[in-house]
DNA sequence: GCCAACGTTGGC
DNA sequence: GCCAACGTTGGC
């Protein structure tokens, strides 16, 4: 099993907007950057657990932990014109994008902030706080893992 | 294939 | 709103 970080901008989804999907679940739409694409496409696995974070808001920050529910298969946003995600030259028989589904296991009480992330010595090499990464989707280690979720109560 | 111009991201 | 750091585009 991996570990995962896909950010959010909670204006346009958040983790409460997750929470109050059916079954907690969702697809995981929306992502137009080819590294990111690759890694939905090709690595992100059913099982993979990860964490959910909030960019560009008041407090930057993990806000709780999901679990990928479908591996990768063709982000339909991209063909609907209405879809602000909309890409015409991403087709149904030649998709350019791919998403996976995950579901949310549980938001933090209170999120695990970037200003943490960055005081935290265990934490340094976390491609998040990598200066001018701008993936949306980027691997985490077991141990990047197992430092966050140490901290951090779940509901 | 190079590279300048432009667009986007995201913390601050 | 600023700006650094990227990614993308397109002419050549």
């Amino acid at each position: 099993m991996r570990y995962w970080l896909f950010k959010s901008e909670p204006s346009c989804f958040s983790i409460k907007d997750l929470a109050n999907c059916t079954g907690h679940r969702n697809h995981w739409d929306g992502v137009r950057n080819y590294q990111a694409r690759n890694m939905l496409r090709d690595d992100i696995k059913i099982g993979d657990h990860v964490f959910f974070y909030h960019s560009s808001c008041l407090v930057p920050g993990i806000v709780g932990t999901m679990e990928v529910v479908k591996a990768g298969y063709p982000d339909f946003t991209a063909w609907d014109p209405e879809s602000e995600h909309f890409d015409p030259k991403s087709t149904p028989e030649n998709p350019r994008w791919y998403m996976v589904d995950v579901r949310l296991i549980g938001q933090f009480e209170r999120p695990f902030s970037l200003q943490a992330i960055k005081q935290n010595p265990k934490l340094q090499d976390m491609v998040i706080v990598r200066p001018g990464n701008r993936l949306s989707i980027t691997p985490v280690t077991k141990e990047e893992w197992r430092e966050v979720t140490r901290w951090c109560r779940e509901y």
